[in-house]
DNA sequence: GTGAAAGCGCTAACAC
DNA sequence: GTGTTAGCGCTTTCAC
């Protein structure tokens, strides 16, 4: 142990031994289109032997390109975000770069405040399913690149899962099983998708026919899902649409503990398809995506902006289509 | 937009409107102690009306403290790694510091491979569940700061939640509710805790008659869960305690699709008592542990963890106490 | 294609 | 206490 005590070999050290300039060994390490072959071999095998590592830090100062972008989420412990964080990993590894995770906690707050903190020792944030305001989203903006996860705002790229579609396929499935009325258990005020799923929703029953209503908010946990389901069986609502799979499935206990059945008494579905929604019993029915996608999209769209498409304001506006993913916790209506 | 396209101040451009060296703002910012309390002020002041932020890649260079840590998880799918993470994370922050999160996948090689990446750009490695050899972490140890989470290394500091007498409540648990047999259904080979777990079980079945045998190896997996349940059912034994809560919840559902009952057929345990474990029907009897606060004292020791401890081997190794959490998956032997 | 030299923004001796 | 002066290890003009 502590045997390699001695420090690190640097650029310098590889000139040296290579009898070659510093620039030159730098140029053949990451710029080797404009070294000649010979030396960037040369340069590599000596690299090589010494056992040369790259200081990242050192070569970001200069450059401003630090290689590393930093992904915020909303809830850490929400396993909705398992494969967009695999998937954003995925991605900054294929391109060369670290990924930070950062965990805003539902908080505006502490999801500016960390953002800020980082600052200029990354590349760009990916940004899933922020709190924040638009206003603070297009101040955060200009002076960093930004990719959205889970939100639409006019100029930044952003990747998410269809909801229009989606809602429609939910509201349809409820409206065949002989539904007539549901409720909406909206998340977080602050959170994009409560309007957006909401507003679909609405449309949608409109559509069919089916009378809609909107309780809430509530937090998107497991928790929460008690609250959320007492309010749902108080709605005199035969069909429930959880904000997210996480409340649903608090829905799905409570009600049990209550004595009534689902789906005889209540149909309940989420959002997400995570980890443990078809463990629940009965499983749960939800609107799956493609989240490892998503992460990997998202990843992709920050690094491959460029300052120029910003100012155009051509950031693209990916949309992956969502699936309906129809379990046991919808049933037919009860004969009321 | 784009409106703030002007570089961020530096301490040259504080230090020239407060009319000090440069130097001087940089001690009055990261060595409050060594400037008059007036001359800090101002220096605050006028940082503050600049907008000034610190460049923590400028000042990781010449000090080599990046105030950043990493930790790396075996899969961070794995929901038991969630309150690890958290914790993690909030110790971190606490201690002014950045977490990088990384998924090693299972490999060794991509372990490897990735904390070497981060090189010098991390003030040090905690490592969750390492699938490296011994002796692969001891030359980690050698260039960089370590702390091992669930695996025990002499001389490194570690955390781990406590398997001895955890293992022996499972099996007391399991021999007061008439079970004479059990099987472990093992995990990964290079999983420190595979062997650890093994042998706790081993002991503690042999100090109350009961009989114990060992199956596998699988991999930690709701997947390979249907493969440990086939295993087990196959072997005769009453009781099954699977590697963790994921295979186990795995083997809950196989058992149930070969149209067999847990636990009056089979009783299932498994470890980690993860989001999911309580939903799962029946809800699985479990092997729990403080994994936030796992979390938090692995970033605290490997902050705390000066160079020279390093060389007097008092590397704390903390043990966390586990608990038993009961639930529905385990029952009455069955009469055979 | 290669070398010399000037930084990137900060810290840390070393003077005073 | 505060200022001066070298760097930290790399990138990047600018020459040749």
């Amino acid at each position: 142990m502590a045997r390699d005590e001695r420090k690190r070999p640097t650029i310098y050290d590889v000139a040296r031994e290579a009898e070659l300039a510093p620039s030159t060994v730098s140029r053949a390490l990451s710029n080797p289109g404009r070294v000649s072959s010979r030396t960037r071999e040369h340069v590599l095998a000596v690299a090589d032997r010494l056992g040369y590592q790259v200081n990242s830090l050192a070569s970001a100062l200069p450059s401003g390109r630090t290689h590393t972008v930093a992904l915020f989420v909303s809830d850490i412990t929400n396993p909705h975000f398992f494969g967009i964080i695999r998937g954003a990993e995925h991605q900054a590894r294929a391109a060369g770069c670290t990924l930070i995770l950062g965990d805003t906690e539902e908080s505006p707050e502490v999801e500016a405040r960390n953002i800020e903190r980082l600052g200029s020792s990354v590349d760009g944030f990916v940004v899933a399913a922020s709190r924040m305001t638009d206003e603070d989203i297009e101040a955060l903006a200009g002076k960093h690149r930004v990719a959205l996860i889970s939100r639409q705002l006019a100029g930044l790229p952003s990747v998410i899962v269809d909801h229009v579609d989606g809602t429609r396929e939910i509201v349809e499935h409820l409206a065949a099983l002989g539904h007539e009325s549901l409720v909406y258990l909206a998340g977080p005020r602050r959170a994009w998708l409560t309007d957006q799923r909401w507003r679909g929703l609405a449309q949608a029953a409109r559509r069919v026919g089916m009378s809609a209503r909107r309780l809430g908010p509530f937090q998107p946990t497991m928790r929460a899902g008690a609250n959320a389901a007492d309010v749902a069986l108080g709605s005199g609502a035969t069909a429930a649409v959880a904000h997210n799979d996480l409340m649903a499935i608090g829905m799905l206990r409570r009600v049990a503990e209550r004595g009534m059945r689902v789906p005889d008494d209540l149909s309940v579905v989420g959002f997400d398809d995570i980890f443990g929604s078809d463990i629940s019993s009965p499983a749960l029915t939800t609107l799956g995506g493609p989240f490892e996608e998503v992460g990997r999209l998202a990843v992709d769209s920050l690094l491959g902006m460029r300052e120029k498409s910003r100012e155009a304001g051509r950031a693209e506006q990916i949309v992956l289509p969502s699936h309906l993913v129809i379990r046991g916790s919808t049933g037919k209506a009860p004969v009321r």
